[in-house]
DNA sequence: ATGGTCGGTCTCCGA
C-alpha cells in the first residue's frame, strides 16, 4: 500500500496537475493540504474518476484538508481535538481498510509565523494538541500514520541556508523541540529512514528563485507508529514536481507500506 | 542590500 501527503497550495489551481501526478504516482491513499476550499466547493469529480473516495475538511479560502483513498475508510474524524474553540481545518484522520487496518491523520501544522507573537503562541498551543492525540494513539497500539505539513524544519541539514532561517516558526528551537517531544514519543519519521541529507528538500518558495537555486527546506514529514514502522517498505519524495507547469510550492512525499 | 511570487478573495492576507 502506498501512502501520500502533498500540500497543493489551492485545490482550484492544481485540478490538472494533482489529477497528472495521481494518475502516474497512483497512490493508494493521500492526505492533501491547503485545499483553500470549503466542503461544497471541493472539486470531487475528477478524483472520484481516478477512483478514489473523497473526505474533505475545508473552510473558506484558508487551511483545509483532505483524505483521497481508493481503499475504503472508517473513522473518519475531522478537526485536532483539544480545543473546541478552534477553527481552523487543519487535521483530517480516517482509518483506512486494507488487508490489515492503518489510521492516517492528515495534519497541516500552523505556520506561526511572524514569532513571537499570537500566531506563534498558536502554533505551539496546537503542537501541544497533537502531542496528546499521538499519545493516545500510541496507548491504542493500533498501527497509525501521522503525515503531513508540518511547518517545522527539523535540523540543520534539513534547509539550503538555515541561517536564513534561525528567527523563523519553522526553525526556532521552541518549534524543533516541540517537534522532537512527538517523535520522542517513538514515532519513526520514515523520509529521513530512506533519504537522511543533506538536499533533501520538500518545499521551494515561489519567490526569488527558491527552485532555481535550490534553496529549498525540509518541511512535509511522514511519522510512522511502532506497529506502522515495521510495515515500512519504502519511501520517497516526487521532487520532479516541483519544476512541472502550475506547480504548488511544495512536492508530494510518500510511503510504501507491507499490506 | 533587498525584493521577489503565488492563491484566493468583500483589494490585501497568508504563505
Amino acid at each position: 500500500m502506498k501512502l501520500a501527503s502533498f500540500n497543493i497550495n489551492g485545490i482550484k489551481a492544481r485540478i490538472e496537475a494533482l489529477t497528472l501526478w495521481l494518475a502516474e504516482a497512483a497512490p493508494d491513499v493521500v492526505v492533501l493540504q491547503e485545499i483553500k476550499s470549503v466542503d461544497e466547493n471541493f472539486p470531487r469529480e475528477p478524483f472520484e474518476a481516478l477512483g478514489y473516495r473523497v473526505e474533505t475538511h475545508g473552510q473558506k479560502a484558508f487551511n483545509g484538508v483532505a483524505i483521497l483513498s481508493k481503499l475504503p475508510l472508517s473513522d473518519i474524524r475531522r478537526g485536532l481535538p483539544g480545543d473546541e474553540s478552534d477553527e481552523q481545518a487543519r487535521w483530517i484522520e480516517a482509518v483506512v481498510d486494507a488487508g490489515r487496518p492503518i489510521r492516517v491523520c492528515g495534519l497541516y501544522l500552523p505556520n506561526g509565523n511572524p514569532a513571537p507573537g499570537p500566531k506563534y503562541d498558536y502554533k505551539l498551543a496546537w503542537m501541544a494538541r497533537m502531542e496528546t492525540r499521538v499519545r493516545d494513539l500510541l496507548a491504542s497500539e493500533e498501527a497509525f500514520v501521522c503525515l503531513g505539513d508540518y511547518n517545522v524544519i527539523p535540523q540543520a541539514v534539513d534547509a539550503a541556508k538555515p541561517e536564513a532561517w534561525v528567527t523563523d516558526a519553522l526553525y526556532l528551537p521552541q518549534s524543533r523541540e516541540a517537534l522532537r517531544r512527538i517523535e520522542n514519543l517513538g514515532l519513526t519519521e520514515a523520509i529521513r529512514t530512506r533519504l537522511p541529507g543533506p538536499g533533501v528538500y520538500t518545499f521551494w518558495d515561489f519567490q526569488a528563485g527558491a527552485w532555481e537555486r535550490n534553496n529549498g527546506i525540509r518541511i512535509d514529514h511522514v511519522m510512522l507508529s511502532p506497529q506502522a514502522a515495521d510495515r515500512l517498505e519504502d519511501a520517497g519524495i516526487d521532487k520532479a514536481e516541483r519544476g512541472k507547469d502550475k506547480p504548488s510550492d511544495h512536492v508530494p512525499v510518500w510511503v510504501r507500506m507491507a499490506a
